[in-house]
DNA sequence: CAATAAAGTAAACGTTCGTTTACATTATTG
DNA sequence: CAATAATGTAAACGAACGTTTACTTTATTG
């Protein structure tokens, strides 16, 4: 049986995932107290280190797993950048965005080494080994950085937020359009 | 009489300044305590106070002023993607980074806005400025995330170090092409 | 049911942080 | 030279942090 259902120690762990993930997300690993996890998860302070050991444990139990491309990699690489677009677009106000808690700890000095082992093991080598030609692990991490960059800007600084909020869609749609094809200009090499 | 140099509070504030730019830009905002720019800078921590009112001020007259493009601006845009690309090379080693002071501080939460300003009147406008065609904005913009990912994967997360050595050069020169090549993609507009 | 282990709680630990206060030193000026 | 402002110093402040300890409650098991 899976502790990580039931269990009364299987459901505070989950909740204490649940709750570091969206509160990494929003404020980083540096600006999160462990108070506000067990808070949030409605849990005492006191079980997060029994349970992880420490915040550096917390945090790569409940970002590590979640750092790879996920489906974006399912279906064929000549619509990569439109499948990869939509899905940087559609993730919008979701309460757990991993890239955007990559961003936001990546700063951290603790977290950057952890970090980079695992886009390096889940996002780049899957990735290269997807895309036909030459150089193409360091494509894959040009496309890593276009996306991370890109969330950067809309997610985490929030750079195409014009005074008026009006054509809100028109411009998504236009920024995603020119994602894809900036994502497909590198996957196809040129 | 400029008062940044010479006189005894200019040399202690240029000194202040320099020792934030390096450090904030080695270990992040949060990362940074005031003490350790205070010894480095050689001068007692309460003068950052004086001089700075609060961290927060201190970082902005540190990092704010030079997160614009600099030179990379001068010149035909047809040639842009190389310049830029070169410029990120050659920036390797440098003590104080803007980019990277950016990317280190971005996840703070105090930062995220005085940074987002910063970026858009000095970074997306002029540059939005000087691209022709439709959608100059959106492209200036995805021509900062491209630069700021790139910056986070080579220099923030080196993902592009191998186990050896050998052949950095080679690897470099190879990164900086395709770097150079998918930013005038964006600045021809496909 | 009693014994043992697991899970949860409350409080305190020691450290570091940004900032402020009170005081000493140096420079400026009438 | 004396007065006054500017600059530098040492120490302390209160708050927040991650973590640990001692203890209580709940669940498991022989």
């Amino acid at each position: 049986m899976d502790p990580a259902i039931d269990s009364r120690s299987g459901r505070t762990r989950t909740a204490i995932l649940t709750a570091a993930r969206a509160q990494f997300t929003e404020t980083g690993f540096d600006g999160t107290g462990l108070r506000v996890i067990a808070g949030r998860a409605g849990v005492n302070v006191a079980l997060i280190s029994r349970y992880f050991g420490s915040k550096d444990g917390l945090f790569l139990a409940a970002i590590g797993p979640h750092l790879g491309l996920g489906l974006i990699l399912d279906g064929p690489m000549a619509t990569f950048g439109e499948r990869a677009a939509s899905v940087m677009e559609m993730k919008v106000a979701r309460r757990f965005d991993p890239m955007l808690a990559l961003l936001r700890a990546a700063g951290s000095p603790g977290c950057t080494p952890v970090l980079a082992a695992a886009v390096r093991k889940q996002v780049i080598a899957p990735l290269a080994a997807r895309l036909d030609g030459s150089g193409a692990h360091q494509r894959a991490m040009l496309i890593f950085a276009t996306l991370a960059g890109y969330d950067l800007a809309v997610s985490l600084l929030r750079l195409d937020e014009a005074e008026g909020d009006k054509d809100d869609k028109g411009r998504r749609a236009g920024r995603q359009a020119r994602l894809a094809d900036s994502l497909q200009y590198i996957v196809d090499d040129g």
